[in-house]
DNA sequence: CTGAAAGCGCTTACAG
DNA sequence: CTGAAAGCGCTTACAG
């Protein structure tokens, strides 16, 4: 697999090298002749030239590569934005490498370093629990980088969000004008502040109510096996009971409960999901669910990255979009 | 973003930079003092230096880069693939490109292009329809390439598969044993031979049987209105039927479609559908469904095609897995 | 045990 | 309009 270089055009066209790099960048500055101009594509076409960027990245101290950190990529929330930044990505020229850390901090650290050492010109990263650290060095170093979907307590990064808090405050409030009994809020058992934030904005409301409220955390592993027990335990169906589900995740680990025990929707019990997926249309009942604006969130993060590959700022702005409660069939 | 080099480090330490490169790579060959040695790592964790694998590349002529082009990211098939063979490329040293071409001949060409400009020592393909002339040209450039999932008709290429035929006929014999009135197969209308194969191998024993099927064929857009449609069209609930859903997206499309009128299975219809998917496990019927080896087919690609980055064979051979029929409650 | 030097494939300021 | 040359950050055969 010997490759043509820039050289063997320049040998085979008769000209320099700096001549055909001018011609096959077409950089308008230095005009060269329509005639040698004409010969080096020709050359570069025949011998099936494939530029080396390689070497132009090394030469230019960028490589046009991100690289992008997920929590899990076979999530399909996560597919779903890695394939929307992939297509921005390539719109501005550059190329992705997609890393998956399974919510694992030493995992998170490593892609973080092998990323580096690939010279990538910035990262959007989903950060995990304790991978503080791993971002902190990559700002010491002024590297560009963007959160997605998740932030940082303790650090302030331009990233790109929903707004958790008071869509849930949202949902919170829906479901108390319908008059339930018993509210369950089904989450994480977490310090990742973006679910808190839809764990508190639920619990805000709730206090103001008085209505009882039972909380389902799990753990991130295991969560069919959680939430199936959790639910076995804390599910009353002699009340009047709807169930927030606060991910993706934790939506499909329910919705199975349901159906393997056959409890209907919304008769017997009222729910709530996160996010959209296709699961949910497979379950009897068209689920109500959150929706994040997927697309328009990976966009942004492209767009803030190169900016901050543009023009580097530390304390670059966090940009908040609206979920969209999706109403459909799950509650009564 | 100014970054550390070998020779910042060289001159600190006092020492050359090829002394510095010595130990950084611990070559066993050439001994260096353990003073030196010692002296080297100090400054390299002091000023905090991360090696340039982009010049590195250049001066080795290897990346260390594998290119995977998927047809579609967003199908839960590939991303757990991608996922399976990201961890295993990592085993072996090499970092992933993922690019997902969306069943479209001219963006995997522009991806092929792309990952080789990029220098990946060699690519994973899921080759779509009409992508025979990127792949070719890639082969005369001996290029390293494997095929997953799909394969070439016309083209030989190492790669890894599972036996679609011989799956289809499995089925397909199995429901016969079961004395369905009618059978309804549901494929694409597609020539990639993967897909051909698990038709045929359907085919192949209906017809032996002599009993009537029925082809639903759809495009490989609008995946879920054409079923619907031709569902609607030619399910006959007052015959004992069976559907064969022979991709996951079918199977998806199909499943939602007769929870969205109320068609119980398998009281009203069996089926048996394709791939594994969370969604399944939300359909109220346990579904029976034909499982690939995921991890194992992927590994097996990263092992191909690592052996052909170091000794390229233009003839390798094609693994094929055998999928498992899982048997659950989608039949009667 | 250590260093000077060439070279991987590019780009670009400078000179002509 | 075109070319010689330096240099991006590495590795390694060779010399000492």
């Amino acid at each position: 697999m010997k490759r043509a270089s820039i050289k063997d055009i320049a040998r085979i066209a008769g000209v320099s090298v700096a001549t055909v790099s001018y011609v096959l960048n077409r950089k308008e500055g230095s005009r060269i002749s329509e005639a040698t101009q004409k010969k080096i594509l020709e050359v570069a076409e025949n011998i099936n030239y494939t530029p080396n960027k390689i070497a132009k990245s090394l030469k230019m101290s960028k490589s046009k590569l991100i690289g992008l950190i997920v929590a899990d990529i076979s999530n399909d929330f996560y597919s779903n934005i890695a394939r929307s930044i992939e297509d921005e990505a390539m719109k501005l020229g550059y190329t992705l490498l997609i890393g998956s850390c399974d919510e694992n901090p030493e995992k998170f650290k490593k892609l973080t370093e092998l990323f580096s050492e690939q010279q990538v010109d910035g990262m959007i990263v989903a950060p995990v629990v304790d991978s503080d650290d791993a971002i902190n060095k990559l700002i010491r170093e002024e590297y560009p980088i963007v959160t997605i979907d998740r932030y940082l307590k303790n650090i302030n990064l331009p990233g790109v969000m929903i707004n958790n808090f008071e869509v849930s405050q949202y949902i919170c409030d829906y479901l108390l004008k319908k008059n339930f009994n018993e509210l369950i809020y089904v989450g994480y058992d977490t310090e990742l502040p973006h679910l808190l934030d839809r764990q508190h904005g639920f619990d805000e409301r709730i206090e103001k109510s008085g209505i009882a409220v039972k909380r389902i955390l799990t753990g991130i592993h295991n969560i069919t096996e959680e939430v199936h027990k959790q639910l076995k335990n804390k599910l009353d169906l002699s009340k009047k009971t709807a169930i927030y589900f606060s991910s993706n995740k934790l939506g499909i680990a329910g919705l199975r409960y349901l159906i393997d025990n056959d409890i209907k929707v919304p008769e017997d019990v009222s729910l709530v999901a996160f996010d959209e997926t296709e699961a949910y249309y497979l379950f009897p009942t068209e689920v109500s669910f959150v929706q994040q604006p997927l697309a328009e969130m990976a966009r942004e993060s492209v767009k803030l990255l190169d900016q901050q590959i543009n023009h580097y700022n530390p304390d670059g702005k966090r940009v908040t979009f609206q979920a969209k409660f999706m109403q459909r069939n799950s509650v009564e």
